[in-house]
DNA sequence: TATGAATGAGGGTTCATTCAT
DNA sequence: TATGAATGAACCCTCATTCAT
């Protein structure tokens, strides 16, 4: 018994572990395209289990309902484009300062051109459906005003930075870039990443004064 | 019957007009501030009828769907805000174009402080709910786009505006003050308009570098 | 309008109300069939609002849920039955105290007979469905078993009765009339109240000892 | 195969019989906890297989359904209650038959008290549950009854019982015991049987009167 | 024999809308 | 016009049981 239980456990559970796991990654996989072509509130559980080929009982062996599974996506997405924004580097031999600012909003770009349409739920459904998505929402936000923010006195202190209120300057810059991708992604033209994100360094730094 | 009609229908049809008038107004009413309290979703025809003291079968009489009144609070909303924004004048007895510029951004804060909770939905479950009002937000924007985009380059024209991406940088500007107005809103905190509005243009013009 | 409405409101609403009432009841009657006939777990919604020809929000429209109105059967059945249970008039031109006796057991006899299904749910099903329900039974077992002993305990006053432990004995008659109408439900045979009655007394007052 | 299957089916049958046989009292054990914790309707498959630490598969290797193991343990029980229930020894050298009956109502409380969830259970969830059941309730009762009224005959034929409706005196024999039991079980509180039991039977012997 | 992932029927409740009065 | 009782489609989630490995 012994001989034949404890390999079969271990192969098993692992192989079983790496299925499980694959189909957990199938079903969301499934559901973002779901919940991008109907939208939160137009999708049914049905939409989904039908989509993935799954039962119904087999949904809810993977995720606890609706709301959990869209958080899980919203939460995914949150997590990438979070871990686009980085700061700079401001060693002797690093890139110039406005190159790695450039580099920061295309790889965001990038980013929610990937997940166009995950993100175009994330900026018109995910806000305001739950007190669990909202809270991570506003937090994701928060820490992107606050790094914003915290660069641009920086910058003050570098002398880079002109006497702004960096508080509300922060909120702009933000509001800026979140904006553009909003409007690109309704109109389906994410073109030329690098373009855009030369464009709102630009706009961003000097200003639109003569 | 019908001898009575024709005296009787002027006088009548008048008032009564004017009386269909003022409940449809006092039922729009009622609906914004149970949309304002409790959400699109949150809130169902029972509570608008409740809050209204009307019949179940009153409110269809005045309005076609939840969503058609939801659909009319919130362009109205639109309307308000839109009529906020107006051109500067440039004649040479007219105050100084920054503080004009001060004043339109002012200006919205304020309307949209007086509607806060109805922005709050409009800002979050407005989008994606239904075609029709996708179609109303996108052209509200997409106008407000466009004169902020109409205004730079004629700014360019008087050299007063550099050269500049107008089209992105029309988006900048617009979001950089629709973030910040978000961003307030879900804070609660609109204070001093006018600071805001000083600030938004400060570094709208002016960018942040020192 | 106001010559219209007062009159109006009130025949409407009286016979709104009347109407109201009537519907309850012929669903409520018709929930006792099926409950009767398929117990309560056996029981869907669909059974009853199918039995009843309603529509399905039509139910809620009278009734909270399934549990609600199953627990509005039960207390009328309980109230009913415990009506039943009375003193004995022990006044100077009362009947024999023990044919009053006799009577209380026909009576209760009888209505159980009455509600013969119900009661068997009752006895069967009601128990442990809910906290609510249970509460009601055990307050209605325990209102009767005060209700003996106290009469028990009288009886031993007036030397009428012997040296017992009433609490044992309350529950022993108790238990002795109840399960013979819960044997005798399940039999379809609750034939001769009154025969059963005097039994059920004469063993009670005497005991079977020769 | 086959040729191997003879000599070793012996041996490992009988093994694996014995295994088999506690692997199943072990659930069946496991259940009945269960079962006494959350009741019939409140457990779940997946709480006796994961008390078991079995797999959701192991179950139905041993036991046809739910209900079926439920059953079994209502049999059980049913047995065990009925085992104690024995005719008195009328012999010269026997224990005075009141206390012989005495002794009897004591074991029954005693084994009742032994499993009280289980009787708890027995009394509330079991009944109209399911057919099969049911039929073995009304039989373990039927036989109770008849074993009481053939005592009671008896005892008439040995002048020892006065002339009473014994069909009738039965069922409130029983009854009085049963609900004594249930009343007690509910109540947590089954102290010394022998004391109830002796009430029990002066009561049933003598009645109530003076 | 043991496993546990997969199944899918089942059921209670909500609520926007209709319609007879 | 006003009423509010009636409607019934919609929908999520549970859980006993099956079956491939």
């Amino acid at each position: 018994m012994s001989e034949s239980t404890t390999p079969r456990v271990d192969g098993r559970s692992l192989r079983a572990e790496a299925q499980r796991e694959s189909r957990r990654a199938e079903i969301l996989r499934t559901a973002e395209t779901v919940f991008a072509a109907k939208g939160y509130h137009g999708t049914r559980i049905s939409d989904i289990i039908d989509a993935a080929g799954i039962a119904r009982g087999t949904f809810y062996l993977y995720f606890e309902s609706k709301q959990a599974i869209f958080l899980e996506l919203i939460e995914q997405l949150l997590v990438e484009l979070r871990g686009n924004v980085v700061g700079v580097d401001a060693g002797p031999e690093a890139p110039p300062i406005q190159d790695q600012l450039v580099e920061t909003v295309s790889r965001i770009v990038r980013s929610v051109t990937e997940h166009k349409e995950l993100t175009r739920i994330l900026l018109r459904e995910a806000v305001g459906l739950d007190a669990d998505v909202d809270k991570k929402l506003s937090n994701f936000y928060l820490s992107l005003h606050e790094f914003i923010r915290y660069s641009l006195e920086n910058g003050q202190r570098l002398g880079l930075v002109r006497d702004v209120d960096t508080d509300i300057v922060a909120s702009c810059i933000l509001g800026s870039i979140k904006y553009l991708l909003e409007e690109r992604l309704m109109q389906d033209a994410v073109a030329d990443p690098e373009r855009i994100g030369r464009a709102v360094l630009d706009y961003n730094l000097r200003g639109v004064l003569a």
